[in-house]
DNA sequence: CTGAAAGCGCTTACAG
DNA sequence: CTGAAAGCGCTTACAG
């Protein structure tokens, strides 16, 4: 049962010092692999540590060494798709290698706003930190900078540092060009985003690319075919219903692509409920391949998230672990693929 | 632009103390707000403290207290909704009451196992934890208890500790009523669980609750019904079209229960795949309530699942901040309610 | 109300 | 190869 009364006695490198007979800095030496110790010493100090369970204390390890081999992950949001994805790839790929993960969530009561970094956040507390897809503020980069945090961003870019995300405009093109490549150029978009939610950049850029490939064909944009959604299915749904209710069969357009696989989920069930085959009567497209997307037969052009979270995670713990400098120009692209499958059909 | 190499050079207490003119005992307790400093001296300190963007730093603080504000939260997934909301919902609690959270993965490979906790995870890093959803072994629970540390379950109980969850069995047992009351009685399930899997109990109860619906409704189980299944949609829509496709339509079940939304999805997806209709062909129920069952028009059994990761929190920072001990005995079951989308119909 | 001092448990020059 | 000592930056009795 446990107690939090009692106070936890766990034994501490004085005792294994004096148990081995020894100072506490050969202890230290000895137990961190250090050279300049005897391999007798060594064997003795790692034998009596293990019969007293002796652990270093992170905190005092901390304090004397000034790492605390603590990484903070700030996301936007946690309970999407692709941030708990990276999440869950980024703990695994610090905890291989000694490290943990202090998560922030900065999650806002709206979609508009988000809370921001501080300094009783970080201070102290991480040695480095991953953004997930967060824009910055020049205050939040004013203050990794001033805590002289090495720091790796994934998706949206953090000026001065390295980035590591998936090539958005060629991923919609992708997307879009799949769509026109089966005879379609009715085509709606779903997932741009109002001016004033400036904690997101994705939106922006998909929305541009998409803009481009239609242009790059001729295609002319419809601006009310341009829906804008906080990028959760439920209002995908709604927004697509709306759009697909204006409009005749023949005045409809024939294809959607969704800035995101959750939102082209919203669209389909639109479609669905509104008694529309999909892809007969609308095709739908997406970017994420979403753990869902394969059993709702989405078609999509899928982003490695695992890879993302690997590699930035890599790229951080380099700095710590192996004093390589983090090259503040580096922007690794991951790779994206078309993943067809059965949410896009010619056009009627 | 950051750079790794130079280290942050923050002001510390004593700088305080020197430009206040007061001993660091007194900036201690000054900006502690703790009694027995005049009003005077308070004030200097924390104008002092200000100018020179004081903050205490987190390790030496936690050396010389014994307490990180750090609880960790360990799970067995993180990709899954389940467990991202909660995590996301802790944190948030926490976080109002400044604490942090170390965030622990356990996710194996494979899903028949998982990682574990150990000493090195926790010792002197975390002041207590929530465990998501997770059988601990007796190893795992005699070191919490070795090292003293408070915890609170969130789902799966864990002996000796306070527990907030929901009735599985009520919540199985209205899934299944309700596919009763429209007249079901050929009914499927799908979530059972080998025996060998010993790191998840929540498909064991929900399993028993569905039996013993049945029973008390004189409906005879089939064994050949009760569908094995990782938990993800994907495995769930290849058994139950393996299952569809065995019977002719006379002979089907004209209903299935999903232990969780996610499986629902995939239920509901392999029937449409095999050209029958939800609900008129086979009804779907699922437990959860999931982001995504509103959209794809899921009958489920909702489950609030912020609340049962505030309640834990709040349960814990109890403990940690107002030395409210917890009751090992505490079981809190968070209410659930059936919630009736487009899923499911009265049989043909 | 305030300060001097010990202590938290390590690491890291510095001697030897 | 090893130890004594200072230092990391706080908190906490203990005096006064």
């Amino acid at each position: 049962m446990s107690d939090s009364a009692r106070p936890a006695r766990m034994s501490t490198i004085t005792d294994v010092a004096r148990e081995a007979g020894v100072s506490v800095a050969t202890v230290s030496r000895a137990l961190r692999g250090l050279d300049r110790v005897s391999p007798e010493t060594r064997e003795k100090v790692i034998q009596v540590a293990e019969e007293l369970n002796y652990m270093a204390s992170p905190t005092a390890t901390s304090l004397a060494s000034g790492r605390t081999e603590v990484v903070g992950v700030v996301a936007p949001f946690l309970t999407r798709w692709f941030f708990a994805s990276l999440v869950s790839a980024i703990e695994k790929s610090l905890r291989a290698r000694g490290h943990h993960v202090l998560l922030f969530d900065l999650e806002d009561e709206s979609y508009d706003s988000r809370l921001h970094l501080s300094q009783n956040l970080l201070w102290r507390r991480v040695d480095g930190v991953i953004t997930l897809n967060l824009p910055m503020t020049d205050e939040e980069l004013a203050l990794l900078d001033r805590l002289a945090l090495p720091a790796v961003a994934i998706g949206t870019p953090m000026p001065g540092h390295p980035c590591v995300r998936i090539d958005d405009a060629d991923a919609m093109r992708q997307a879009t060009e799949h769509l026109i490549s089966q005879g379609h150029r009715r085509i709606a978009y779903i997932g741009a985003v109002p001016g004033n939610v400036a904690h997101v950049l994705t939106p922006q850029g998909r929305r541009r690319a998409f803009e481009e490939t239609l242009a790059a064909h001729g295609i002319p944009l419809r601006e009310e075919w341009v829906l804008n959604c906080d990028w959760t299915a439920d209002a995908a749904a709604e927004h697509t219903s709306a759009l697909l209710t204006c409009f005749s069969a023949a005045e409809r357009p024939t294809a959607i692509v969704a800035a995101s696989d959750e939102m082209a989920f919203g669209a389909m069930a639109a479609a669905h409920r509104l008694g529309l085959h999909v892809p007969d009567d609308l095709s739908v497209v997406g970017i994420d391949d979403h753990t869902l997307s394969n059993v709702l037969g989405l078609t999509t052009v899928r982003q490695d998230v695992e890879a993302q979270g690997q590699v930035a995670a890599n790229l951080l713990l380099g700095a710590l672990l192996d004093d390589q400098p983090l090259d503040p120009s580096v922007m690794t692209y991951v790779p994206t693929e078309l993943v067809v499958r059965d949410s896009v059909a010619p056009p009627r």
